[in-house]
DNA sequence: TTATTTGAAGAATAATTTTCTTTTATATTC
DNA sequence: GAATATAAAAGAAAATTATTCTTCAAATAA
């Protein structure tokens, strides 16, 4: 089923923040209580919603650099690929991945304690790649805005 | 105060899922209601915890389109670059916006419906700032991994 | 018109959160 | 070492919220 104009209202408000009651909700969007709570569970089961998660404060909890490296493997075969995915998945370190167009194979974001915990991670889990044939680090010196909030049209 | 080793394992389980009730966590950590519920009020109110927020699918909310883009500005001037940040953070099209260390000034992420969508963006709200003298699109053919949950050492 | 379906409302029940009191453990002071 | 403070945890009660069930109204189809 599709999301209808109600449907998006909710959105955007639990986009903002997952703790809103149903209640809150029902008065925010002038609706009861029954409605708001059907609407959520369909959409939480049709995917539409996909979790609700915590955002942490990143200096309070001890991972405050930020690195986005562009990586170019070695030779562009499906089983490089592959095995690049697989392996980079895994590491914690890594919090996004993306094939993108242009000069490189891949961006990834990569969240670390500190550059000597980066460089570790360098050193030791991106570089010992076989595949990986030459990586380019951009640090982070300022963060100017971040958000999961998409931008939902009417 | 500082985070101890239970506020981390109360973290790494928020982190993944913001509607684990009290009762969940505490069967999970061993422990009673009571101290999870304390732990985690002190942390929202620390700032430890930032937010809870809910994660759309974006094919099924209709803006599929992620961009990177490499923003060099006109003159690295103080005026222009609170300018340039005052008017990005803006934009509901732009979720990340970073100063970065290296070739160009700015990092940002974009996400919008279509390549349409993104080009009226581009041209009618990136372009038109006077400030900016170079702009490079990185598109985003493939997301391979895409969390919100951060490393947390013990 | 008469069914049928869909969405919304209200009430009752179940579960959870929040608050309060008591207990236990850990330091601290004399 | 004993007594006293302090902090953390446990348990229970109250308040709030989520969930389920039943009813009602509007839209749709036969």
């Amino acid at each position: 089923m599709e999301v209808d104009k109600t449907d998006l209202k909710i959105l955007k408000l639990l986009q903002e923040n997952a703790q809103l009651t149903f209640k809150e909700i029902s008065q925010k969007i002038n609706l009861s209580i029954t409605p708001i709570h059907d609407r959520i569970k369909r959409m939480e089961k049709e995917g539409v919603i996909e979790k609700y998660v915590t955002i942490l404060n990143k200096k309070k909890v001890g991972t405050s650099l930020v690195v986005y490296c562009n990586i170019t493997l070695d030779k562009q075969t499906r089983h490089n690929f592959t095995e690049f995915e697989e392996r980079v998945t895994q590491f914690p370190e890594v919090v996004e991945c993306h094939i993108v167009s242009g000069g490189f194979d891949y961006l990834l974001k990569v969240i670390t304690k500190d550059m000597e915990s980066y460089n570790q991670f360098h050193q030791q889990k991106l570089s010992v790649m076989s595949t990986v044939a030459h990586i380019h680090s951009f640090f982070v010196m300022s963060e100017i805005k971040s958000t999961t909030v998409l931008h939902l049209q009417d």
